[in-house]
RNA sequence: GCCCGGGUGGCGGAAUGGUAUACGCGGAGGACUUAAAAUCCUCUGUCCUCACGGACUUGUGGGUUCGAGUCCCACCCCGGGCACCA
């Protein structure tokens, strides 16, 4: 074979040796398009296969170089899955509606509406450039009122199967983004948007009841093949504790306060009891306590304390006492006071608990402040006289001691006969609250809900807790959202909508009756959570479904239209490779799961969990350091596509490390995979020598590959490939060889490898050629390298032939002078030796 | 505080309990060139040695093993999640 010139000269004259990548990706892109390459039959594919990208909020800035590496990340998958004879589809749409879209708006002082245009056009024009096999046909925007129809319809489902529902709650306020928060939008007491210190307003809101499905979407993560941090992160949140509920009679008149415990086996110790200050019977009871002032001056105070004052005082406890009103303790019979104390939360539980000081650290706290009895009732030796007060809590297990008929028991075993004890029922709770769906912003979906005040008077309406609001009906969708000169938040704890006449004037849609629109917009994470289900029906027939519809006073079954096909969902769905941030983990991620769980028990769908497998990317940092606007060092993907071609990019960002791990930019690494693209440019446009088939050395690299594409290890398959390449250039490469090269680099370099692949004669498209197999078989070598060592270390190294016995290995390790050297003059105690690997002489 | 990841050359990073540092970047030297860039070739963990060669090395300290980056125990550091949730 002969050697490729390597004189300083092209080999050959007729092309360059540097990649021409802006004819080839102009040539391919168009090429690709016209012939529909991603484009996969939604009806009749054989092997639908759902490629699926979280889909981007167009910020205006243009892609970050983050995207592009999550979005190449996930395509370059979806290219390999095509390989192997999948029909794969992968869609890609924006996330245009909600805050951030119209922070950006606010602060360029345009009109969101006309912002999202700009976005939209600049963000498809880039994701068109890095080369991706999308299914450009099916895309979609959140904003397009032929979208956000569904989402309403969605919030329509929700409220007609009880899942939606009004409540006036002390919830968390952005005062900067002047609109509340969902939980999971308060990192640390501050706005996961804009970074604000959140408040608590108590204010009327719309929620759904995801805390219905608690335990499903815990119990289901067991058996799901998602990454492991997202499972763990969805645990944490949904934070199951499991325990009981025991009531404490209050003193003097039939009343009790239930509290949750996971301790019921400390119940012995328990010397007082702890409300929320939103506690109900707070209420009632502060009348009768002797200091009511007090009390109401403390609620008001811890009212008004942001989330991040509370977190920042912890060990600092504060209370009042409710003088005069005492409780019983169930298990003993002793009288207990009661106090009202900011470190219970109200929302979790029953909003109470029973104090144990001796065994709670928080407990432990406000009893010293307080000057409580701390009762020891759980000790670590069997036989311990707890006299002195203990210095601190101890909350491990132990033997109980000062508990009656029980002391002597094991804490742990004990649990369920003092549940039994004072009547207490065994339970489980969960931190997991309801979300909160509305926003009283304006850029985001209206909420499809009409109130119509002489039906609440006539305490009418479809649901009976809620007289006088009505669902839209599903007919009249969508409630566009009109185009207001004034859209920027009021903070007044009301959308701008509330001051469009026009918008919100409305007829009843039962008594025909004055009415008024609902103003608040919904969370974007409703636009988002069912996106993936609208993709592959997107210009498909719509099927229908039953639902049953109350208006007012009489209940009827109708038949409602469904945002998709039933016999192209159930092809395509669930999603077969979901790839996006983990940041998602407790609200993207959580949320569709539930919204896929409702529609399943609705009949909508035929599934439950939307997302069969979930991988998370990594974070792309520059040089160490995250990239940001501020220092200046945002790597703009348009300016090296520009200059090194997209190939080149994709490869470099997918060579850094794993996918899952995330990688550090460097400019000068760039050049390492533009000269290995040249070099392979330039042996394809070579002389290939002929094969009858694949070289052998070449089926364990195939092998590799293949597995570490599957395992989104990018980087070891480009380095397996620059192995590849080396080997080309020294001992010539052969046509088959060459072809087989081609095909496992194309899902990284698309463009060349599509060049390369009709220079050599084959048939249009290599990304739908076939992968090339190992053989297992042929990859088998009759010769290996084995390692000779004393006492483990290496000391020679011989090649010889297979399954040698371990004798003959023995003599021929002999004859290596460093061998002898350290054998000679020793016993030689033991010989291992695993055939074909290693000789280990141990002296 | 609790729960996940992770700690390997100057850098990004490779390594089913069996050759640590693959692949690439950067660096040094050389070839080509009037010169530079590009390209190609050689070397490149640390220490000792003119060299041959040897010793040491995967955050730290122990342990298991013929053999440990990999398994076990304790600890330190970095990143992330949860956090007054009873």
């Amino acid at each position: 074979m002969p050697n490729p010139k390597r004189s300083g000269k092209p080999a050959r004259k007729s092309f360059s040796r540097e990649v021409p990548f802006s004819k080839l990706e102009k040539k391919w892109t168009k090429e690709w398009g016209d012939s529909g390459a991603y484009e996969p039959n939604r009806k009749t594919a054989k092997k639908p296969y759902y490629n699926l990208m979280m889909f981007p909020y167009p910020s205006a800035e243009g892609l970050h170089v983050g995207n592009a590496y999550a979005f190449i990340g996930s395509d370059v998958y979806g290219r390999f899955k095509r390989l192997q004879g999948n029909d794969v589809f992968e869609p890609i749409g924006l996330d245009g509606f909600g805050i951030h879209s119209e922070n950006y708006a606010i602060k360029k002082g345009v009109h969101p509406a006309q912002q999202a245009k700009v976005s939209e056009k600049n963000f498809y024009r880039q994701l068109q450039t890095i080369g991706n096999g999308f299914s450009w046909n099916e895309r979609l925007e959140t904003y397009d009122p032929e979208y956000y129809k569904w989402t309403q319809w969605l919030f329509v489902q929700m409220w007609r199967h009880g899942l939606a529902y009004r409540k006036k709650q002390s919830v968390n306020w952005c005062p900067s983004c002047k609109t509340v928060l969902a939980d999971e939008q308060v990192i640390a007491g501050e706005c996961e948007r804009c970074g604000t210190k959140v408040e608590k307003r108590e204010l009327e809101q719309w929620f759904f009841k995801i805390t219905k499905y608690a335990e499903e979407l815990l119990k289901d993560l067991d058996k799901m093949d998602w990454a492991e941090k997202v499972k763990v992160a969805q645990r944490n949140w949904i934070g199951k504790s499991v325990g009981a509920l025991i009531s404490f009679p209050v003193h003097g008149k039939l009343r009790n306060i239930e509290v949750f415990t996971t301790r019921p086996d400390t119940i012995f110790g328990a010397t007082y009891l702890v409300l929320a200050p939103e506690h109900k019977i707070v209420e009632t009871l502060k009348k009768e306590a002797g200091n009511e002032q007090e009390i109401d001056k403390y609620i008001a105070v811890s009212a008004k304390k942001a989330e991040s004052e509370r977190i920042a005082e912890k060990k600092t406890k504060t209370g009042v006492e409710l003088k005069g009103v005492k409780a019983v303790n169930p298990a003993n019979g002793q009288e207990i006071p009661i106090y009202i104390a900011d470190y219970v939360v109200a929302a979790y539980g029953t909003g109470a608990i029973m104090a144990v000081p001796a065994h709670d650290e928080r407990d432990f706290e406000f009893a010293k402040k307080f000057g409580l009895t701390i009762k020891t009732v759980v000790s670590p030796e069997k036989d311990a006289s707890a006299s002195s007060a203990p210095r601190e809590a101890f909350s491990g297990d132990g033997y109980l001691v000062n508990s009656g008929k029980f002391n002597g028991r094991w804490s742990e075993e004990a649990k369920a006969d003092l549940v039994d004890h004072v009547g207490g029922k065994k339970v489980s709770t969960y931190r997991l609250r309801d979300w909160l769906i509305s926003r009283q912003r304006y850029w985001g979906p209206p909420i499809p809900m009409i109130y119509c005040e002489a039906c609440a008077a006539a305490n009418k309406g479809e649901n009976k807790e809620m007289p006088g609001w009505y669902a839209v009906p599903e007919k009249d969708l969508p409630v566009k959202l009109p185009m207001v000169k004034d859209f920027r938040p009021t903070g007044s704890g009301r959308s701008p909508l509330s001051s469009v006449e026009s918008f919100y004037k409305t007829k009843c849609p039962v008594c025909g009756g004055k009415a008024r629109r609902e103003t608040d917009v919904s969370d974007t994470f409703l636009d988002s959570s069912w996106y993936y289900l609208r993709y592959p029906n997107l210009g498909m027939k719509e099927s229908k479904a039953a639902v049953a519809q109350n208006s007012g006073t009489k209940k009827t079954v109708k038949l409602v239209e469904l945002p998709w096909n039933a016999e192209v969902t159930k092809k395509w769905l669930p999603v077969d490779m979901y790839i996006g941030g983990a940041e998602h983990a407790v609200l993207h991620l959580l949320y569709t799961r539930f919204v896929a769980m409702a529609l399943n028990d609705w009949g909508f769908v035929g599934f439950r969990e939307p997302f069969k497998v979930f991988r998370a990317h990594g974070l792309l940092i520059k040089e160490g350091a995250k990239m940001s606007k501020s220092k200046g060092n945002v790597v703009n993907p348009d300016e090296y596509i520009k200059k090194y071609g997209a190939d080149a990019v994709r490869m470099y960002l997918m060579f850094l490390a794993p996918l899952e791990q995330g990688g550090d930019w460097r400019d000068a690494g760039i050049m390492g995979v533009v000269r290995f693209l040249n070099r392979a440019w330039n042996i394809g446009n070579g002389d290939l020598a002929k094969q009858k088939s694949l070289s052998k050395w070449l089926h364990p690299s195939i092998k590799k590959i293949t597995d570490d594409f599957a395992s989104l290890h990018y980087n070891t398959v480009i380095s397996e490939l620059m192995i590849i390449l080396n080997r080309f250039e020294k001992e010539g490469a052969g046509e088959k060889d060459f072809k087989a090269f081609l095909q496992i680099l194309s899902p990284l370099a698309p463009f060349l490898t599509e060049e390369l692949w009709e220079k050599s004669g084959e048939k249009y498209s290599i990304h739908r050629s076939a992968w090339p197999k190992f053989d297992p078989k042929a990859a088998e070598d009759e010769t290996v390298e084995l390692v000779i060592q004393v006492n483990g270390k290496v000391r020679g190294r011989i090649t010889v032939s297979k399954g040698l016995s371990q004798n003959e290995a023995q003599d021929t390790a002999m004859e290596i002078e460093a061998v002898r050297e350290q054998v000679t003059g020793r016993v030689i105690r033991k010989v291992i030796y695993v055939p074909d690997k290693i000789l280990n002489f141990v002296v």
